[in-house]
DNA sequence: TATGAATGAGTATTCATTCAT
DNA sequence: CATGAATGAATACTCATTCAT
């Protein structure tokens, strides 16, 4: 959808350009996101950002690929972290919170999308988001069931629900006000904390031997 | 908000204009609805509308008491609930499902306020659902605590915050197809399988014993 | 336009329609006025009050009727009165000024009606008021011509004109707080002070002998 | 409130733009006037004239602004024309009359303010108006009697009072027809009498002499 | 290539009037 | 006779999109 006049365009202002629609997006979703709003603040012409991206939809998609491709770093690190099952979890998740941290806009456009109906381009990238539960997620808790780190009789679908919902509710506990005030904005240190009482849940819950190597 | 006119029509009048603004905000979200499709959904004066509620946000208004009325039944009936601190949890799981599936769209509702910014009444209306943790889930589990069948090491907070979330999502998972398409709309029997495999889950994570008991 | 139905209502009842009206009319002049909020403060359905008048307008002109006869009272008055022609002139005044501070919700909406086109029974109810100079000064004037009272060189009309501008001038400013606020809310004497200037005034620029006599 | 947009038209529009907005008012009034129907009237997309002013509130104050750009020409004539006061008086009076003759909308704009509530700008409007009596007739005054050709005994307020009024009057009753139709529409002549007429009361009424020397 | 004026269908909301009960 | 539910054309205003300059 971006056309070749956007990348001709001087990097510094692409870059303004994503930055002034990440922000909008976020704050507003994709319907109340006003395209009006978006030229006022970076003072350039209606047209312009429709000769780049088309339409508002073409602009979404321009930010939703710019997320996708910051979230591959992340994600990369974490698929060749080593240690046991649960040290690479554990790792999964701080990549996780680390990316929500830099980029908390992001995120927030990922959470107004996801019971959004009628958002363009929902589909594609919800597929994108949950991929990192089928293409990551799942074979880590196989290998780990290979090496006997889980136990025998786990329901894998039923794993990966597990700890793809805490992980995330745990994410928007962290990150996102409204949606859990008690656990919003704790220091780092007691963010860690909490993260390691996620752990420890999980070991309980999956571990082979019912995680008594943890105490 | 909603007016003397509106609860003087006929009951099955009433009805169809909340049935028919149940389905326009679930579908749309309180920002997308349309309060032009919903009169010629209805097939009434877009004047009569407003006669009974004042405003787009009188509707929504109504919409989510009428929600929170409907909630309190399953609330109570698994408040009531016997048995050891897991059957009554699995109890008011069972509750929870129950009403998503009985009223989706309310549900649907829910999910899209949730980081829906701007939506009128979201606080009011969130706090309400936010209830159900303060008062019925802590209590329970502080209940637990005291009669042994919980860790006695656990964090409240944090198991709060594990059973609801893992609750929630569940929930999700089995009615709102676009969040975990492989969870959704499984049979009744499967459903109930799944809820088995998260009790064991959530047993494992806090029960005094490991939950050996239960093997 | 006022029905047989309005006429057999009690007549307390018909006073407070009446007076819930001119409070309307007055506060917002005819177009803005509301109907709505007229049978809401008055407590009755709204199809009664189109029972009564068969329109907006209808009531208007019951309203307007009324005035006319309120202020049917003090003309007379001051057509009877005695002494000089300048006597009479300041009788008239006092007349006015009274009914203005006796009646000011009917003084407004006559100053409202007078520069509002589109407003029904406009015509006739300005001609109504403009009668009072036709009928009443024009005849004061003439007579106080012929008694050699005033000037022999004076035109009638101008003169019409004249007084009849000072005055609502002056009732204006007495009484409407924004036309000019330096005169409003005179006190009692005051005001009869000012009164006593413009009598001066006059009886300087209309006078036989240049008003002499009044020194 | 005009935008920039507005301001980068082409002249002939703006004026025409300009010229159908005081007819709608001057009709109509602030309230009852559409915008609707100007923009049927113009020719134009509803949105455009949203544009330029960004509400029908800022439209009207464009229309206020500029009657007191066209009103500040006439005034400063005035301020500086040479004579005795009453000379003075009647070249300010004449400069009263040709503004309301060019610009009769504008002059009925202000009278329909004058006693319509509610309408925006109102207050800056009308002090705007009172200023020439504050500014410029006060002044004027006072130098006149400095000068010795008012009486000495003359109360200035009320001296203020009864020209700005007679003033106000005279012109509403030559060029507005419902005000007083008998001297509305008079021909040139007929006029200039009618302010001689005028002056020659107000000599009367205030000069030292008791404006003997005029005879 | 950039601009920004123009568009027009869309939004929520109001209100005098009608008429079946 | 009184009621008040129903009407629908009207209101001001928004906004993604187009296109001539």
């Amino acid at each position: 959808m971006r056309s070749k006049t956007f990348e001709n365009l001087a990097p510094e202002k692409q870059e303004r350009v994503l930055d002034t629609a990440v922000e909008e997006f976020a704050q507003h979703g994709f319907h109340q996101a006003s395209v009006n709003r978006m030229v006022k603040q970076l003072g350039i012409a209606k047209g312009s950002l429709f000769k780049y991206f088309g339409s508002k939809e073409g602009l979404f998609q321009h930010v939703f690929e710019h997320a996708v491709d910051l979230f591959k770093g992340p994600l990369k690190a974490a698929r060749n972290a080593e240690g046991d099952t649960f040290d690479r979890l554990r790792l999964s998740l701080m990549a996780g919170l680390e990316f929500v941290q830099q980029h908390p806009r992001l995120y927030r456009i990922y959470l107004k999308v996801l019971f959004q109906e009628n958002v363009p381009f929902r589909e594609p990238f919800l597929q994108q988001v949950r991929g990192y539960s089928a293409k990551f997620l799942r074979p880590l808790l196989e290998d780990g069931m290979r090496r006997g780190e889980l136990r025998a009789d786990l329901d894998l679908d039923m794993a990966v629900f597990l700890i793809d919902g805490l992980f995330d509710r745990l994410l928007q506990s962290l990150t996102v006000p409204e949606v859990h005030p008690a656990l919003h904005g704790l220091s780092q240190g007691d963010a860690r904390q909490r993260i390691d009482q996620l752990m420890d849940f999980i070991r309980r819950a999956l571990a082979a031997n019912n995680g008594e190597q943890h105490a």
